[in-house]
DNA sequence: TAGTGGTCTAGACCACAGC
DNA sequence: CTGTGGTCTAGACCACTAG
């Protein structure tokens, strides 16, 4: 009766009691407020010792299912919504998913001098940059259009890379450790070069993804994706309890 | 001349080991794919136990910067730029931030029979809802509509709920736990009810956000948010190493 | 002030994968 | 086989805070 689901229950003992604290919580048993047990009766109702009763609720506290204070205790947090997860993905990956061809076909391809580039409102000081038009195909029709802007500071490789066959995101993901980056995502209509490209009508919806990435305080490289929206979305599933790994 | 920061050091040894091994990586020093120094070798650096050690490099392998393996030992990962994560903001929050003034103003609430609801091409068997449709105001232009299915079956207690003054979004973070949820964004035309409510042309672009949250099996709420393209957009930095709490 | 979680130790055994 | 990380223990002290 109970293993209807490939009995997927942890091994280990800490995963176990964290699983079963989990359910509990998911299952609503446990309550937003309400007060869990002390590592101490945690500790004597599964027979172990506390720092595997701690290993386990810390974990909990750290994907924020549950809160933990001195004194206070351990209680179930409330989950907040707002603060949710959304995976961006591949381009490609994206397209043939959709049971697409995927296509690649670069427009432009040259060398920027150290000066500024707009995004947003503001003019950001950068060095010198390779600059990357490409054209990304679902069968042949064009879905995306991107911009990107590969700051050689930064990413001296980028000076030598082949990207007559192969688009510079896959590449980067591949050579350049990251450390941080910003996305934006709107809604635009087409100006008159991006409706010709994308074989539009001119103010036609488009999904636009900014997106600029850092290496401490030296930014690598800017990215500015206009898709589609009739062929297009971005589309992520999640559950609060995974972490980013 | 290390000191330019606020010294932000952890005050815990483990949260220091994990700080100083995750700024040697982000800083170069160990690059992807190079070999970290064992439990054993950081234990004596540090010069604390094990389990001290272990618990920096395992918090450290679930932000995912690097990759553990028994005999391999622990190597600096690739990152992975697609698995990115972005944050929805709260709309009375962004509206807010922006320095406008938020307002909401409900136009439909009612019962809906249980039956189908379409989200993307499928119809979904679902019980009974509540209907509410809401536009949300910021410095008094509507911004965004918002057409929100709240299941009685799951969530009882929304049948009660006083949706005049309050937008369910908010009142749903604050009452219901969630296990599940899934987006789907993209952009699209205004038609002819969308315009006139947002008070913009026929087809000028928008941004769509749906979203469906589950607890376990079952289907909490669907919300399908209709902004105008050129009065919002989502906005997220980020970096790969924190989790999600 | 007393009880809670937070941290740390010095050991131990195990499972796994490369040699 | 051997070395690695993964796990677990039985204890200890500390820091914080609610009562």
């Amino acid at each position: 009766m109970h293993d209807h689901a490939p009995d997927t229950r942890p091994a280990t003992l800490h995963a176990r009691i964290r699983a079963d604290v989990e359910a509990r919580i998911l299952s609503g048993e446990w309550k937003p407020g309400d007060r869990l047990p002390t590592e101490t009766e945690l500790m004597a109702r599964y027979g172990c010792s506390r720092m595997t009763v701690n290993k386990a609720m810390a974990s909990l506290a750290a994907t924020g299912l549950i809160s933990r204070n001195r004194r206070a205790g351990t209680v179930v947090s409330r989950p907040r919504m707002h603060a949710a997860v959304l995976t961006i993905p591949d381009i490609r990956a994206n397209i043939e998913a959709r049971g697409a061809r995927y296509g690649y076909r670069p427009l432009l391809d040259e060398m920027r001098p150290p000066c500024c580039v707009h995004l947003g409102a503001e003019g950001h000081h950068l060095g010198q940059s390779r600059f990357i038009r490409s054209v990304h195909l679902a069968d042949g029709s064009p879905v995306l259009i991107e911009d990107r802007h590969i700051f050689l500071d930064a990413v001296s490789d980028a000076a030598a890379a082949d990207f007559h066959n192969q688009p510079p995101g896959p590449w980067l993901v591949a050579h350049v450790p990251w450390t941080e980056a910003e996305h934006r995502i709107a809604a635009i209509a087409a100006d008159a070069l991006t409706a010709r490209t994308l074989e539009v009508g001119v103010g036609a919806p488009c999904l636009l993804v900014e997106r600029r990435t850092w290496r401490g305080d030296e930014t690598l490289t800017i990215a500015r994706q206009v898709f589609r929206g009739d062929a297009f979305d971005l589309t992520a599933r999640f559950g609060p309890k995974q972490g980013l790994s």
